[in-house]
DNA sequence: AGTTGCAACAGGGA
DNA sequence: CTCCCTGTTGCAAC
């Protein structure tokens, strides 16, 4: 379940490895991660140069010269990963690149990833990254004003707010929990009771959060492109059921909220 | 808030009445309640003739000849009056339409109405009649077969279900009351739990309750093209809160379901 | 009491 | 909660 921080950090791994390399043996083993059929993927990505790579929320976007870009979701569990020329490739992957020098990198989820291939032209038109909200990680687009914006008129729970791909992109039930209790927030509480402090804590908070958990390589149980595992481990709140709030030092409960599972303070989070 | 009995009949009037006359003033006080901006409306009225009346829900079809169809709905609390040559017109409404004969018709809603004109071949395109479910006094339309088919799938509780006009078009939040207490079912069952006696008992009540309120000429309290009242009066429970229930004598409840209120008997609905 | 559209929410499926 | 789609429900608007 990679979010911003390890899908960030894969994308300026790729961006300083692949940029430059022709795509020679695309092979998919799963069809049903493409958006188009097996022979079309083929015919849009096979000898093809890689321009540039991003993240934008959970998906890598890897630009193809000419005019086609690449859109990567590893969904939950998913790996990419990097093989010099010559290198023995895992056993089991979804899809594999084979670049012309040799080189290859292969995509593998335990679950749903996606694989999938636009032309330039269409980019807009992808749904599912085309709704994608503010990335938190690029501060000209993440303005405290753009943030007030998403939120505005908005009803529900702050939860499900932000694992809401359309408001900010890249936030998942790993990260959320340790932003909420950064923020002293219930993961229940509605948007419109939030003041102003909370409104601007929290979003400070998310950027803090994936910035450092970026510069920490990411989650301690994720890989990056070479097989590494990040150094991001210490959760405030978050997976740390029972154990002391580091604030207050209650226990800290798993509840279920909504259709989620959330790790607070009941002390500090209201 | 007339129902499908109070607009069938209103449209039996309108036929009787008005058939073959032409209309030469159209006026409208409420530019609101019109789809579309006056001096349109008024071009595509003008100088037409009085085809056929028709109901459909809780909306009255005008079909004029040539070639266009007037769409009046009286939203909450609206009254249809014909003013024979001469008459004095009510004081206030929303629109009338003059006759070549010196007759004409008002309409006066105290909450929202609509005067909706559209061409003939433009009537299938226009939203609110065209999603609108099957007509219980029709016999060819409102049939078993049709019925379960609406229902199928259907996951949610009865009374909203009978309440969307998509279903079955005419039902409003009066005559729902007795139509479930007569098929002895809680506003809140849920649909899948519905046994076949049950389905066919409540397809069975729908058309005897409306039929009967229609041949007794609508609801006491509403009135006809002429003014005068229906004789319908009898609810069973409806509108009844803490009168005993006909059945077992037990107290008649007002509960809220969802977000419409309900009368029932907590004995006997289950 | 009428109708729509939107947002929130839940469930199923890929 | 990875994402979508659909249906249901609640709410605000006209």
């Amino acid at each position: 379940m990679p979010e911003l921080p390890e899908i960030a950090n894969l994308a300026g791994q790729m961006a300083a490895e692949l940029a430059g390399k022709r795509l020679t043996g695309p092979e998919v083993v799963q069809e049903k991660c493409l958006n188009v059929a097996g022979a079309e993927f083929r015919a849009l990505v096979e000898d093809k140069t890689i321009a540039a790579v991003r993240a934008r929320g959970k998906w890598i976007f890897v630009s193809l010269h000419p005019a086609t870009t690449l859109l990567l979701n590893l969904g939950m569990g998913g790996e990419l990963l990097y093989h010099p020329a010559g290198a023995a490739l895992p056993e089991k992957f979804q899809a594999r690149f084979a670049f012309s020098d040799g080189t290859a990198l292969t995509a593998a989820f335990s679950w749903f990833g996606y694989v999938h291939t636009v032309r330039a032209a269409d980019l807009a038109t992808h749904k599912m990254t085309a709704s994608l909200g503010l990335s938190p990680l690029d501060v000209q687009d993440y303005t405290y004003a753009n943030f007030l914006d998403r939120m505005r008129g908005r009803k529900g729970a702050i939860k499900p707010w932000l694992l809401d791909q359309k408001n900010i992109a890249g936030i998942g039930n790993v990260y959320v929990q340790d932003i909420l209790f950064r923020t002293r927030l219930h993961p229940d509480r509605k948007i419109p009771e939030l003041d102003e402090t909370e409104r601007q804590t929290l979003f400070r908070v998310i950027r803090e959060n994936l910035v450092q958990a970026t510069e920490l390589g990411g989650l301690v149980y994720e890989k990056d492109l070479y097989g590494q595992p990040g150094r991001f481990k210490d959760f405030l709140v978050g997976y740390r059921e029972g154990k002391p709030c580091p604030v207050c030092g209650t226990a800290v409960e798993k509840i279920r909220t909504g259709s989620t599972a959330s790790y607070i303070c009941p002390m500090c989070q209201q």
